[in-house]
DNA sequence: CTGAAAGCGCTAACAT
DNA sequence: ATGTTAGCGCTTTCAG
């Protein structure tokens, strides 16, 4: 027998034609039942599949969407990723996946290849939102949904976000609700967006109890563990006073500055209180225990997947879709009410 | 002008015929260099990208690879998948990324469904390599390469793993010569290759300075941490005396029971060596230390990825290919020389 | 309900 | 060095 028998060797085989069988694998309703049965027996016989490329040829849907991710040796692209693969299993769809290490160079390469495999939309998570990668998706209406991080101009994209602002509202709220009135901020790029709203929410949490944030008590952070141990270096060893709190703009930093300063002798949350955003698994650990913020990492990947594969299966349905989740404050033990004023003054003395 | 020009849009317009197009596509060496120029000038100003269904069509290479793994989620998966991204873009070659959370179900469907889109080859690094999916790959010459783990009969598979055995006797030699004599070994599930291996070394070791292990010193695991915890402190729970040491399947399991230690206020290392295998990231933070094995799992996907595409472009060179790496002990913070015997006798009297 | 025939966009002989 | 032509396997009118 054949290797990869075709539609017509099923044909022949059950004695009918390639229309039929096209039919029937296209679950068409006009066909009696006797043809159809018979057919398919055949074609369980030789374990057919059709010929995904011939099919494809025929200029329709493909079945395969582009999932673009910075890293996704990263947690949070992992766990996104996972939820992503979930729904579009349902679906019987498959994903190329694409790492770009926040480059432009890579996320080039990888929109062409993308492009050239005719997949039926995108999901872009990627860092580099550069104004011409959109613009290629846009021009050749592949479907387009970004995750997680935006471009300024955001208005005309389908997107999937966390309410960034709120997070970073309810992490400042949380610190001054325990007391603390001054609190750091260890920062990503100015370029996410992320870490623009993050910051925008904080900053507003302590400007509604007229708080401000102190230029020096900014520091800047990548989103990698190393800056957050690095900022936390830096904090710690302010010579004079120090704040009495820390927001980090994502968890991986708020873990590095925790291990700074505890490496420092420093005690948190009592000496400093820390806080983070993502609630990746690692933050969960019992010697980590990191108050955060969390934003439903998998969610987010289910929701876009599902989003940009329904715009692919009705296209004419509905306009844009924006959807902004609800993050949500984990208390665990990195933070303490502030001390008071003499114990303060006590411990930094020493 | 049309929205996806074809081969023929653009020979028309640069004045050629579509096979000179097709050549200049396929880096054929037989055209004037005035005629490609004139060429690439009219693709470049209209955007071409051949369609790839149409190449596919052909029965050639589709420049796609299967990638089926337990689950993304879990760091070993996202960097071993990493590896392999990076050499397939090398090779301008894409993944399918499939999870299958280690269900035969899931595998079988992932399985047909890469058979379907017809991709070149298959990397498989999920846990449940029944007979019948391999099987089924192999009737239709896919290639095929297995990462990390490999079925019981493995000696016709091309596969890319870590000696697990010389690994597990690593570690136990490790502890052997810090003066343990009774240790403990947290099990991963008995069907896994890697748990059966490491095991192995980890008797072997013992064997040679004439110890043993007790059954009882052995604790089911699933490579998650939080089997490791429950491990642990049935381990640490154990009525009359305890093992010294234990040695963990994989990190996860090694931070988990080290974490039940800590919880019930023993001094790891003093009062328990742990080992683990893996050399995830989370091992190395201050916070845990963990002394480990280290498997490259970066080195293991590039190194698969690399197999299986240079398998697909000469298919003719070579026979099987087999690669064992070799693990590497990495001494952190966990073990510590066995208490004498009398100090061990008070501490475990209280 | 079923069949015949014309493409889909590209590659690969075979001509010129 | 370039053009012509015949498929690759399937979908899709259009006829019966």
């Amino acid at each position: 027998m054949k290797k990869n028998p075709t539609i017509l060797d099923i044909a022949r085989e059950a004695g009918v034609s390639k229309s039929t069988v096209s039919r029937i694998l296209n679950n068409a309703e006009n066909v009696s039942p006797g043809t159809r049965k018979r057919v398919l027996e055949v074609m369980l016989k030789h374990r057919y599949r059709p010929n995904f490329f011939a099919r494809g040829l025929g200029g329709r849907r493909t079945g395969v969407v582009g999932v673009v991710v910075t890293d996704i040796t990263n947690p949070f692209y992992s766990v996104l990723v996972r939820g992503i693969e979930d729904v579009c299993r349902v679906y019987r769809y498959n994903i190329y996946l694409c790492n770009t290490d926040g480059r432009e160079e890579e996320e080039k390469i990888h929109i062409d290849s993308l492009m050239e495999r005719k997949v039926d939309g995108v999901i872009l998570a990627s860092t580099m939102l550069t104004e011409h990668s959109l613009a290629d998706l846009l021009e050749r209406d592949v479907k387009l949904v970004l995750v997680a991080r935006l471009p300024e101009d955001h208005s005309s994209f389908n997107f999937v976000v966390v309410d960034n602002v709120m997070g970073g509202y309810l992490a400042a709220k949380h610190l001054i609700t325990l007391g603390h009135e001054r609190i750091a901020y260890i920062a990503g790029p100015w370029l996410s967006s992320p870490n623009l709203d993050r910051f925008a929410g904080f900053r507003r949490a302590l400007g509604e109890v007229g708080l401000g944030v102190d230029e020096k008590d900014i520091v800047q952070g990548d989103f990698k563990m190393e800056s957050g141990y690095l900022a936390g270096m830096k904090l710690a060893k302010s010579l004079s006073s120090r704040p009495s709190a820390v927001f980090a703009a994502n968890d991986a930093m708020a873990v590095g500055a925790k291990e700074a300063f505890s490496e420092l002798g420093m005690d948190v949350p009592h000496d400093m209180s820390v806080v983070g955003f993502d609630d990746i698994p690692l933050g969960a650990l019992r010697c980590v225990q990191l108050t955060t913020v969390s934003q439903s990492i998998y969610d987010q990947g289910a929701i876009s997947g599902k989003t940009l594969i329904e715009r692919i299966l009705h296209p004419d349905k509905g306009g844009i879709q924006q959807i902004v989740l609800p993050p949500k404050l984990v208390v665990r033990k990195t933070c303490a009410r502030v001390p008071t004023r003499e114990k303060r003054g006590e411990r930094s003395g020493t």
